[in-house]
DNA sequence: ATTTATTAAATTGAATCCAATTCAATTGAC
DNA sequence: GTCAATTGAATTGGATTCAATTTAATAAAT
C-alpha cells in the first residue's frame, strides 16, 4: 500500500467521493456549528457571543494588539472585526486606540471589565468539555484538537 | 491513568484551558471556514455556493425529499433552507412541490439540469483533497472525517 | 520633492445562519 | 364533531462572514 493519495483516490468511484458523509468540509462544518451552539447557554449569561468570546480569549493571552494581528490570530478580517470590536467597545470590555506612531494602526486593549470577565469565563471550557459525552477509548477532545491544528496548518500553508 | 475526564480537567489550570489554541470549537471553526474557502474556486465555475453544493450532494443521494428531512440531513433549518431552495429553483436545478396528501410538506426534487450537474461536480472531491498537502504519515482526510463523524454523533446525541 | 506603491482599517453588499414567530394543515382528545 | 395541540414551511430580525472597494497614512522610487 505505498501508492500515493492521488492514485488511491482514482480507485474510488466518483459516486462514493460525492457522498455527503465522505466530505471533510461537511463534517467540519457540522461539528463547528453544533459545538458553537453548545456554547450559547454558557456565553449568554455573560453577554458574549461566540465571536466576542474567542476575541477575548485572544486578548487575555495578548493584550494591546492591533486589528491586523488580532485578525491574523483569529482568522478574521477587518470587515468582520471592525463592527465586532466597536460593539465590544460599547459593551465596555475593550478600548480601541489609534496609534500615534502610525495612524493606520488601531490597537485593541482590555478594560478592567474586560479583564475581569476572564474570571467568570474560566469555568466555560470545563463545562463545555464535560457536556460532551465522550466514549471511553474514543479519541478525546485533546486528540481531536491536535489533529485539527495539523489540518489547519496544512490547509493554510 | 484511570481517572475520568472531569478529574483530569481539574488538574489543568484555568489559564491553560482558556488558551485559544486549546479550544476544540476554535480549531473546528477555523478548519471549517478555511476548507470551505478552498471550495470557492471549484464551485464558482458551476454557479454553486458551498451551501447549494452540499444540498445537491444530499439530493444526488436521495431525491424527492421534503424540506424537513433535507434539513435534518444537512443540519439546517427552514429559515436557512427556504430561501436557499427558492434560489436553487430559480437557477433551474430543483423543483419544489407541495404534497397533495399533506399540504404541510414541500418536496424537493432534482431537475434534469440539477441531476446533470453531478457529472460536472464529480471531479471536485478529488481536486479538493489533492489541493491539501497532507504530510506523509499524518492522519489523512479519511481518518479525520471518521473522527469528526464520531464527534458529530457524540455532540448531537 | 513628487509620484507611486503599499499598508491598515473601514465600508459596502451579498450570502448564510439561527432563534423566534407566524400560518396553515393535520392529528388527537374529549 | 369541536377544540386544542402538534407539525412543516415560511417569515422576520439580528449577527456573522467574506470579497471587494475605499480612504487615509506611510514607505519606496525616481
Amino acid at each position: 500500500m505505498d501508492e500515493n493519495l492521488e492514485t488511491m483516490l482514482n480507485h474510488i468511484p466518483s459516486d462514493e467521493l460525492l457522498k455527503l458523509d465522505n466530505q471533510l468540509c461537511f463534517a467540519l462544518y457540522v461539528c463547528s456549528k453544533e459545538i458553537i451552539r453548545k456554547y450559547k447557554p454558557l456565553l449568554d449569561p455573560l453577554g458574549l457571543t461566540y465571536t466576542s468570546y474567542i476575541t477575548l480569549l485572544a486578548l487575555w493571552e495578548e493584550d494591546n494588539i492591533n486589528v491586523k494581528d488580532l485578525g491574523h490570530r483569529l482568522y478574521l478580517d477587518s470587515g468582520t472585526l471592525t463592527p465586532l470590536l466597536k460593539k465590544m467597545e460599547t459593551s465596555g470590555w475593550i478600548k480601541r486606540k489609534r496609534s500615534v506612531e502610525d495612524e493606520r494602526n488601531v490597537f485593541i486593549s482590555l478594560t478592567e471589565e474586560g479583564f475581569a470577565l476572564k474570571e467568570k469565563a474560566s469555568s466555560i471550557p470545563r463545562s463545555l468539555i464535560c457536556s460532551i459525552p465522550f466514549e471511553q477509548g474514543e479519541g478525546n477532545a485533546f486528540d481531536i484538537i491536535q489533529s485539527l491544528h495539523q489540518l489547519m496548518h496544512t490547509i493554510t500553508e
